[in-house]
DNA sequence: CTTGACCTTTCCCCAAGGGCAGGGCTGCAC
DNA sequence: GTGCAGCCCTGCCCTTGGGGAAAGGTCAAG
């Protein structure tokens, strides 16, 4: 009969991990020699290779236990359920394997599928940097703050740059940072988004202002604040809208 | 800005998980509101998502901490190892998944492959299932006691079955299982086996017995107990042996 | 003004072992 | 027969990545 040692090195695990199985009720205590040593037969090999193998799919410890007191049939079903959620494991892993390398090429953050997508539209259209940048901020805080109405808004946000008028009045007001405050095209700009906005959403109900209250707000704040141009061109928006 | 369960939410991870990553220095503490309320703007989102990215590969928060401030080449390197183990992970558990549909299938322990085959060789050639369970003890026992011999030993076995003449004699012990003790057969088995033995190894050196000590002897103890005729069988190769 | 849903900190708990201390056994070499 | 290396024994604390509960402060809505 062999010693603890050499049957953990025969199934390849440690001492300790044998002793373990022993504490927990999922190999049962063998016989002990005159000096007190474990000795285990070949019969203890194969059950602690079968407790390996169901450990090794991540079964915890105390469902193995449980495992091995079931029927035939509850045991085969057990097995099944383990397969299948081996399965998923592999899918998920080769998941995380692929934002892994989406990582590793640059991009900075795999967000939720609509932002990225919409980024990339951007991109695509001709906005700055800084205007990604911006829309990417904002539509974390939406999603993060409504998520039910960040939909809602996220697709009229997608309808409206579909139509290329709208679209250049975008882009307008994405170039329009690096004007002069004064720059009478600013006051152009402003009277055209004006009318555009009452045109898409009637006079009086305005999607965005309304349902995130205080986030687009913020946004606008923060946007503001990067220049005077835009500060200009978004007070004359809303004397406009509020006329 | 959002508050920690809003950003909980948006990423899909519970609160706790956020303040367990400011303990441990990966995500830094975010700013305080009023009344000491964690305030999260829309970079700490994206930074979360990349942890968290890491940490589904399976990468301890330690590692991850230090890896969010090595360089670009370092970092690129590092993704590179995390890939190549996530791809090891991957197979390692496939290949658990075969083993458990093995196990699933009813058969009993997934053996070291040089047992099991053995194993399978010797239903092929009709030998009874007692004969194979005392095979894989024996194996086990001896490959877990004295792993180096044990595959010279298990080598020099193969080659003795693979003799078709060689084989017909371990058949014939397997089969006198059920003789009656005084069967002359017996007598005239033992002779055979003897003579074929001291052809194969020569006069002097039998190597099972001498290698592995006490192992054989123990199995040939166990093998005894189960057929006067095997006892008496082993008794008289012995003496013929020995003379 | 209360209620429920948040937020704060601190503390203990879990799995699946790893590692150490402090002691006993055994086998081999000298 | 003595020393020493390499096993074995038990018991205890340590780790990772959080989960959950306690005890209290805050906020928005009815």
């Amino acid at each position: 009969m062999i010693t603890i040692g050499q049957l953990a090195r025969y199934v390849g695990v440690s001492t300790k991990t044998i002793r373990v199985y022993h504490d927990k009720g999922l190999l049962p205590e063998p016989e002990r020699d005159a000096s007190g040593y474990r000795r285990y037969g070949a019969n203890d090999a194969i059950e602690l290779i079968k407790i390996r193998t169901l450990a090794e799919a991540g079964i915890p410890l105390a469902r193995i236990r449980d495992l091995r007191s079931a029927t035939g049939e509850d045991f085969q079903q057990a097995l099944r359920e383990i397969d299948d959620e081996l399965t998923a494991r592999i899918r998920g892993l080769r998941a995380t394997q692929g934002r892994l390398r989406q990582l590793a090429a640059g991009h900075p953050a795999p967000l939720p599928t609509q932002i990225s997508a919409h980024l990339e539209h951007l991109v695509r259209w001709g906005f700055t940097p800084r205007w990604m940048d911006l829309q990417r901020d904002l539509w974390i805080l939406v999603f993060a703050t409504h998520p039910d109405q960040a939909i809602i808004l996220f697709q009229d946000q997608t309808e409206a740059l579909a139509d290329p008028a709208l679209r250049q009045l975008f882009l307008d007001y994405d170039h329009a940072h690096d004007l002069d405050a004064n720059d009478p095209r600013i006051d152009d700009l402003a009277h055209r988004i004006a009318e555009a906005t009452r045109d898409r959403y009637g006079a009086d109900e305005l999607p965005e202002l309304d349902a995130t209250s205080e986030i687009p707000a913020l946004i606008q704040g923060t946007v503001n604040a990067a220049s005077p141009a835009w500060q200009r061109l978004d007070m004359l928006i809303r004397a406009q809208l509020d006329a």
